[in-house]
DNA sequence: TTCCAGGCGGGGC
DNA sequence: GCCCCGCATGGA
């Protein structure tokens, strides 16, 4: 177990920000999270400290990456709180414990197809069952005092393990009409028709091209795989959470070009204040 | 029960 | 380019 000090990291507003799907509440301060094939479980001590329940180099090289905690927030939300745009100010006053995570690229990519046309909590069930189904089983090897650890889970299917799956399996997973598209995508990345990884090197609006070329995948689902899987902070994606807030806080129209590098980062801020506040 | 959900592809203009 | 429709299915 290690103990952090951060500010700006706040465990319950990462997983009910609807970034990723694979991070839930165990208790109202423990925390279980999946990423790739590893497993953690994180405390929230106090506003400031969090224990990570992993050793000091699984820490160092996991999971201070994937929660991002060499940005530094504190002076973008002092920003926006001290700016002329009251909404935003109450946004990031009201979401100040989020952190844009760096997750897997294919991970990201096939749980934002699945998540077109669901709310949060389908897309939860939805991707846990894809899991199962197709994920490798895991064993957890450690064990914590006063945490109940499960005995095991499931690790986030392979591409190939989606690109062969069986039709009438993947549709079992409550996917409808996108189980064709998770399967082409998958395909498409075995075949090297698209290489995720690169994209890290391409410019957003570069990688977001790219992303759409892959049958599924329009501007918003692109835009979070972009902003969730290759850290692309710039990128600013509209859904009908966002676009309802642009129509009646904006009249129909986001500066965008005040926010330029950061836009995705201002973009989780309101959309968590959205979903919380109505 | 009805409406809505971190939308997209396709077809008609 | 824009607009509209159908799509599968669970949550609220």
């Amino acid at each position: 177990m290690l103990l952090y000090r951060i500010n700006n990291f706040n465990l319950k507003q990462i997983a009910d920000s609807g970034q990723c799907f694979r991070m839930t509440a165990l208790t109202d301060t423990v925390f279980q999270l999946i990423f790739k094939d590893h497993y953690l479980i994180a405390e929230q001590m106090d506003e400031d400290t969090i224990a990570f329940y992993c050793s000091e180099d699984e820490f160092h090289h996991i999971w201070s990456d994937y929660f991002d905690l060499q940005y530094d927030y504190a002076s973008l939300i002092d920003a926006l709180c001290s700016g002329q745009d009251t909404f935003l100010a109450e946004a990031a006053a009201y979401g100040k414990g989020i952190r844009i995570l760096k997750q897997d690229p294919f991970e990201a990519t096939i749980s934002f197809i699945m998540s077109q046309n669901k709310n949060i909590p389908a897309i939860m069930k939805s991707i846990e069952s894809l899991c199962i189904l197709f994920g490798e089983k895991k064993y957890v090897s450690s064990t914590f005092d006063a945490i109940e650890l499960p005995v095991f889970y499931y690790a986030f299917p392979t591409p190939k393990a989606l690109a062969d799956a069986d039709p009438l399996l993947l549709k079992s997973t409550k996917a409808g009409y996108r189980a064709d598209y998770i399967k082409k995508a998958s395909q498409a990345v075995i075949l090297s028709q698209i290489n995720l990884e690169a994209l890290r090197s391409l410019p957003s609006h570069e990688a977001v091209l790219t992303l759409k070329s892959l049958y599924g995948v329009g501007e918003k689902v692109a835009n979070c795989i972009a902003l969730f899987g290759l850290h692309k902070i710039d990128v600013f994606p509209v859904d009908v959470w966002i676009q309802r807030i642009i129509d009646e806080h904006y009249g129909s129209h986001f500066p965008l070009e005040l926010y330029h590098s950061h836009a995705g980062i201002v973009q989780q801020y309101m959309f968590y204040y959205k979903r919380a506040c109505s």
